[in-house]
DNA sequence: TTTTTATATGAAAATATTGTCATATATTTG
DNA sequence: CAAATATATGACAATATTTTCATATAAAAA
């Protein structure tokens, strides 16, 4: 590799960010709770697994964790933990990807 | 679970391609490149890694990746490849995403 | 034609993600 | 309070991704 001139190199450190929230959302099941999310302002968990025809574990595993990296928040209504988008400017990366699959 | 009011189940699949390019993208190397190839309109291996300040090795499997899936496209000129965004809408995504980052 | 430069490849180790199962906790209802 | 319902949790297996290293291939230069 030639170095005699040197390049300024890109901090990957600059993306850490980006690739953390795309990452939370690069799954086909998370993808549908925000879609879900997106138009439903919040639902429970079981309202959500039946949505999706999904586990409730497996589910509450994606919401739990979407949580966490701050996408979604939670509150209890007595029995029941409603979910709802806490990033909402995650619905323009939908319809974006959307935009770039329709041309595959 | 309560199946007596039976809801009209979403599709995973519909999320599939969605969730394929995200993940695809959803890297910090690649998301870097993605940024390169879009300042830059074609690169080669050597230029990307000198601009990354990383391995050869590393960088050529992560282009080979974002190749295979068709985001990327390359041709030989002579000794190099130049590496070049095929999926130009790729670049929406990333604004997309910046655009969710600052709100953290 | 040997050497150098540019890039790809493949195996393997390291690490991370995903899904499943059993069970725990909290709330409501009878 | 006991039972039923809603949700979370944790361990574990299965699987996938990421990195590294050694080496292969192809073109250019000496």
């Amino acid at each position: 590799m030639c170095w005699s001139v040197m390049v300024q190199a890109i901090n990957l450190e600059k993306f850490e960010k980006a690739a953390f929230i795309l990452k939370t959302v690069a799954h086909p099941m998370r993808l549908a709770i925000v879609e879900l999310l997106n138009a439903n302002e919040s639902l429970s968990v079981n309202e959500i697994c039946e949505k999706l025809n999904s586990e409730q574990s497996l589910v509450s595993h994606h919401l739990i964790n979407m949580k966490l990296k701050g996408i979604l928040q939670s509150s209890r209504v007595g029995q029941f933990i409603n979910y709802s988008l806490k990033l909402k400017e995650i619905n323009n990366l939908l319809d974006c990807v959307e935009n770039c699959t329709c041309h595959f």
